[in-house]
DNA sequence: TTGAAAGCGCTAACAA
DNA sequence: TTGTTAGCGCTTTCAA
């Protein structure tokens, strides 16, 4: 008979698994955390107490010993705007959930409405709730680096953080696609075309993913004429602002290469209320092969795809790897990583 | 002196407090939780070591006793595609957040990449790591209704189950759009503009959404030809599909009423194709109001809106309801929340 | 190979 | 109004 009948309503423990099998709770606690060390007649008496209790471990219970959640935060702090028309976020999460589950570890999304959030959010972080973070699309004042730092929080970022000059130093860790690469390459094939009047619609100049774009239309064209650029907010409204702004400027550009496939369907949109043939007029070529976005545009956008779903589970990765190197604590995280990019042909440009 | 210097690298916890500021945890505790009845005096003192050594309350022993975790999970199961070319989802969820957000609520988001998963969905959602659940986009043979039953986690569904067959009987609780009035209305409309073969691009058969809309469309042409049925499955593509065998059937219709928005860019692409004009040749409605598919679409649609953050922030707030009413166990819910949908004219018919 | 026992940090009776 | 005390369910020495 045993003494520890579990009160009604509430979950078996692990003393009711232990009692069950005739064994003690340590016991239990050994084969349920699958350790050396037990005959396996009895693991198997164990085991047997856990299916027949429906038995699941009591994960606060285990976090305050242990100190470990197996949670990981996935931060996002972009205005409204962005997170719902680029379906790049969601397409990240789902590589960083894979990789998460793989190794039985949970998301917690955080997502940050303003500023005043970020008070919330380090209470959150400090109060032992998970193991790590990930975090994306920093921009250069954004206060998350120097709380995740304080409270020494392992972070691993989505795009390079805007105040980190080059590769890794400084212990920030980030997961990147080759974004003036594939500028580089966009810009390149145009000017192959025989394209001569290339422009360029810039993303927001106070993200990395914009400037290292930019950096690399400028690395292919260094004496452009800088009335061939003009600045988006990655939105296909700002896509079609820029591009009419090109437009009413001066000598038509004979090609454009925009930031992203949002603003390149805005640029598509204009060049077709104006009267202007895609491609024969004006190329256009994006970023990001966006689902559904680029191949569902008219024409089809000419784009630089991105692994986006690999570079989430490479963050995953990489935190994971953090983690398992120090169960809390400093950083000292390895390198950062660079994803190539490659140059997707459809029939705008 | 206190006896309790905080481990280095680990956090302070209450015990410091309370010694720091002379008192005991209880009284510290209290402080924390704005209990009632502590001098002022005492509890600025605690107030002010709280401050001085940045406490944060380990939430791994607070949901030991008091079994509340403060956590929700979000539960998303549907299959790749749509998830990413659907902004439905990103934004229900925003909706789900702010309200959540709050109330110092978090959100686990748990995605679900194959049948499998559920074991891990249950044994997550019976570890205690969660208070309640919200869950969507439910097919008919779902088995997270019994999971959630079985353990007896409070759960709201976004969308009407398809188990469910009128309104929140059985103790499901649920929020969903009025699809089948807001069908009645765009096929209503349709028909007010002289259209007389308006067809009907369903979604996939076993979802309520898909359903309801066809229902509606019913609703307004009970005798009409079955011919003018085509079955989609949310997506672009699918919506091509459906618009080319439409075309190919016989008789072409003069209208098409499409189940959402997706489907009906991709109607739209196909009778761009064949060279009919819409609206004149063929008028075209949708359903969402998806942003930015149905404004930047060509032309731009017409299309019923459904307000999707409020119905995140409603499932939200029915779930918090229910979780106040009772801390855990059986569920008891109240009655489900229909919203109601506004046709939104533009361009395409 | 197993068990006894000491906490992890917190809340909530109950006493004072 | 405050303090003492008994756990919440688990892991993990340490001894046997």
């Amino acid at each position: 008979m045993p003494e520890q009948l579990p009160a009604p309503g509430s979950r078996p423990t692990l003393e009711a698994v232990a009692a069950r099998a005739g064994v003690s709770r340590a016991t239990a606690s050994r084969v349920v955390n699958g350790a050396e060390g037990v005959r396996t007649h009895v693991a198997d008496k164990v085991r047997e107490a856990i299916r027949d209790l429906g038995y699941v471990p009591n994960q606060a219970a285990r976090t305050l010993v242990t100190r470990r959640t197996g949670a990981v935060a996935v931060i996002i702090a972009e205005p409204e705007v962005r997170i719902f028309s680029d379906p790049f976020f969601s397409r990240q999460i789902r590589g960083i959930s894979k990789e998460l589950t793989a190794h039985d570890t949970q998301l917690v999304l955080l997502l940050v409405e303003d500023r005043g959030d970020y008070d919330r959010i380090e209470r959150y972080l400090a109060g032992g709730h998970v193991d790590g973070a990930l975090a994306f699309s920093l921009h250069t004042d954004d206060p998350l680096p120097s709380i995740t730092r304080r409270i020494g929080m392992p972070t691993v970022y989505g795009g390079r953080p805007g105040w980190t000059a080059g590769s890794g130093e400084d212990g920030v860790e980030y997961v990147d696609a080759d974004n003036r690469g594939g500028a580089r390459e966009a810009v390149r094939y145009l000017l192959d075309q025989g394209r001569r009047r290339i422009a360029h619609i810039a993303g927001p100049l106070d993200q990395t993913s914009a400037t290292d774009r930019l950096d690399g239309y400028r690395d292919v064209l260094p004496d452009g004429d800088p009335a061939l650029i003009a600045e988006g907010d990655f939105t296909t409204a700002g896509g079609a602002r820029a591009m009419a702004e090109l437009l009413d400027r001066g000598p038509r550009p004979d090609a454009v290469f925009a930031a992203n496939d949002l603003m390149a369907t805005g640029a598509l949109k204009v060049l077709r209320e104006r009267g202007l043939a895609v491609p024969r007029d004006v190329a256009v070529v994006g970023f990001d092969d966006a689902e559904p976005v680029a191949e569902a545009a008219d024409p089809p956008l000419t784009t630089v795809r991105q692994d986006i779903e690999g570079m989430g589970r490479l963050m995953a990765r990489l935190l994971l790897r953090a983690l398992a190197a120090e169960p809390q604590g400093a950083h000292g995280l390895p390198g950062s990583v660079i994803t190539p990019t490659a140059l997707v042909r459809r029939a705008s440009a």
